[in-house]
DNA sequence: ACACCTATCGGTAACGTTTACGAAGACTTT
DNA sequence: AAAGTCTTCGTAAACGTTACCGATAGGTGT
């Protein structure tokens, strides 16, 4: 019966406009249509000079709830948020009893409060920015690691971004780090950059830095250095002490200060012994497997090839005395071999790499460390480098007496 | 004669009290004092029944500004700080002259937005937060990388934590960065953790989440496997192919869905071959170096000791390699070593490790991928499993035949 | 009974950004 | 010229939190 209703009576549909009832006066004479806004018809009450449009009705958006917020409690509980947050930050002007009730609630809602707003609200965000060429390298991973220690140690978070050696890259993360509004930034640079404007206008700006391994000179930032001229030098001793006298150097791109003051290291314990610092001994190169192997093969070439290599990247070292035992060059007989940096490889291979180790973990640990110096304005001055003190680690790579 | 008046001239001091003017009725009479608050005086206009305390003047806080902010380049522009934003954000409702004009001024002030604001009232933050047991190694480090570029790709941040193997340091990480307000969380547990009640609770409330190599199976989140079980087995069958009759495994804390698979996979091939399973072959330690050494010390003292070790986790076959060799087993001779994960160091070991390749980096990208189709919620089905294919790497230490 | 005091609470601005919606014109059609 | 149209801009609310300040109740001392 009722479905027989239903398909006889077609609802009555006006074709004459319908009258507009105007929202503030509650009229309906002189409301006259005003063109469309945004897709909806607009209208126009000549009686309040208003305008308005149609009322959407469905306008219910059950929003799920994903966090509790101090206004949700504070609205169970019955009080307001400004005691609500008194009572969660155990602040003064709150009883016990209520404070107690608060967090007892707060417990069970697994309450925790939203960093952003609180880092937004107190112009900080409790979060440090780091920039360096590649996670993947073990050094860099020993870096992060130490950063995070710290950094957690201080209640601050850590943001990551890799530039992978190229200077776009990391202008862009330092960028977006910037509009994360970090409260200080870490920063190893690429192999690319030679151009530090960047960092420059921020360092002017005010923003808390350190530099580290990757270091810029041109901006006067507390700066978190390596023993490279004094690894360096050691390693290089170390191998005229064995009896080596033709020590070549395989260094990295000449803009790298790491490259420079290894190099320095290089020709100061040369010097220091009375040996000669031949040009043909020096090579720098891009860090890369191909350019190290054929480094190899030129030297071999000379009248009077090396008879030691020092590698300043430790997987150089390692390909290159992989590459002289398919050469069937005997190491450490024939050629002594050492490098920088010891990692796990270093001791894996065969012969042992003799190395100058860095501590990486130590680097980020004294870097996370002195930027929060800085954060909290602890250092009165400006430029404040540190030396991470490295160790050298003798191997069978380099015992040519042994 | 100035000076001489200003040394006579002492200015009369009141002991009466100063007479306090009342701020809202700007009377004097009826204006008590009415107790302290906060370290300051207090006072009560009796006459408009009004408290007050007494004005500060010194209040010019001439705080440096770091940031520009939209209000910054609207009270320049002369426009209202909802113009700039359509301009910045290439809305309609604009004219393409303003806009332009603003978008030159703001390169010109290097504005960037605050993310943090922006995230904040979108109740988005644009941010994934990654948990893991430690930085350092290198799969994760390659999973790192992975997940990076393609959050860079998405336009999204990235937040690292490790837990160290500890369940405790886990869960405080969880709850950070579910306070950080994470847009979704890409998670490997730690080999202790048993209890996932935390991470159910947040699956439950409809946070993003996805897991990867460490992976739980109680909450329905999505998984990106590797072949755990397929690569041990074409691991051990491959040592099987080679003529090893007597292959032992050692497996990793048995909690772990990785142990258990790859023996899963390594007691899969035995069978079908027609091997024996012996449980004194069969081992499980904690991936400690001094675990895996005791373990061969222990299986060489059994009466028919093994004559290939399938360690599951690549380190320990490289220092089983390592240690072989001290002991005077020659490799692949004598015994067959195989394991799983390939790093440089596989390459490097003498003899060359046989491996079963994972990709982290691969891993990484599906991992961020499908993490973020959940959050776009592009994916229909709640749990969708993606398997990474791995590669088997035959090298010199499994070669008998050879 | 009044001045004075303390403890505890509420109201609200502010942080930077986006967005819904109204206002103010200029222009076009009846 | 009134009605309708479109473009462009301003106003204000909202997001979660903290901090400043005032309000209130209940004291103590004179």
């Amino acid at each position: 019966m009722s479905k027989f209703f239903e398909i006889l009576y077609v609802p009555f549909k006006p074709i004459t406009k319908k009258l507009e009832t105007c929202p503030k006066c509650s009229t309906q004479t002189f409301v006259i249509q005003a063109g469309m806004i945004r897709g909806k018809v607009r209208f126009h009450c000549k009686t309040c000079d208003y305008h308005f449009t149609q009322e959407h009705p469905e306008k219910a958006s059950p929003q799920k709830q994903v966090h509790t917020t101090i206004k949700d409690i504070a609205n169970i509980m019955g009080v307001s948020i400004a005691t609500v947050s008194r009572a969660l930050n155990n602040k003064s002007d709150i009883s016990p009893k209520t404070r107690d009730a608060i967090q007892k609630l707060a417990l069970e809602l697994d309450y925790n409060p939203n960093l952003f707003a609180k880092g937004f609200q107190r112009g900080e965000t409790k979060t440090i920015g780091v920039v360096i060429p590649n996670i993947k390298r073990p050094f860099f991973a020993g870096v992060l690691s130490g950063i995070q220690e710290v950094a957690n140690e201080h209640g601050y978070r850590v943001m990551i971004c890799q530039s992978n050696e190229s200077y776009e890259t990391e202008v862009t993360n330092i960028q977006g780090l910037l509009a994360s509004h970090v409260d200080g930034l870490l920063i190893s640079h690429s192999k690319e950059t030679t151009c530090f404007n960047q960092i420059k206008n921020l360092f002017e700006k005010g923003l808390p830095m350190v530099h580290f391994d990757r270091i810029c000179t041109e901006v006067e930032t507390p700066k978190i250095r390596q023993e490279d001229f004094e690894g360096a030098y050691q390693l290089v001793e170390h191998l005229i002490q064995q009896g080596y006298q033709r020590i070549a150097i395989l260094a990295g791109p000449p803009e790298l200060l790491i490259s420079q003051k290894r190099k320095e290291g290089y020709i100061s314990a040369l010097e220091k012994h009375g040996l000669p610092v031949k040009s043909e001994y020096m090579v720098h190169g891009d860090f890369s497997k191909e350019f190290a192997l054929a480094s190899v093969d030129a030297w071999q070439q000379l009248p009077e090839p090396p008879d030691a290599i020092f590698a300043i990247h430790y997987l150089n070292a390692v390909e290159i005395i992989q590459y002289s035992k398919e050469l069937g060059i005997e190491i450490p007989k024939q050629i002594g071999i050492v490098g920088f940096g010891d990692e796990y490889l270093a001791e894996i291979v065969d012969p042992a790499l003799t190395v100058f180790h860095l501590f990486p973990q130590k680097v980020g640990e004294v870097a996370a460390s002195l930027l929060f110096d800085v954060i909290s304005k602890k250092h009165v001055s400006q430029q404040e480098d540190v030396l991470v003190q490295g160790q050298l680690i003798i191997r069978k790579s380099s015992l040519k007496k042994a």
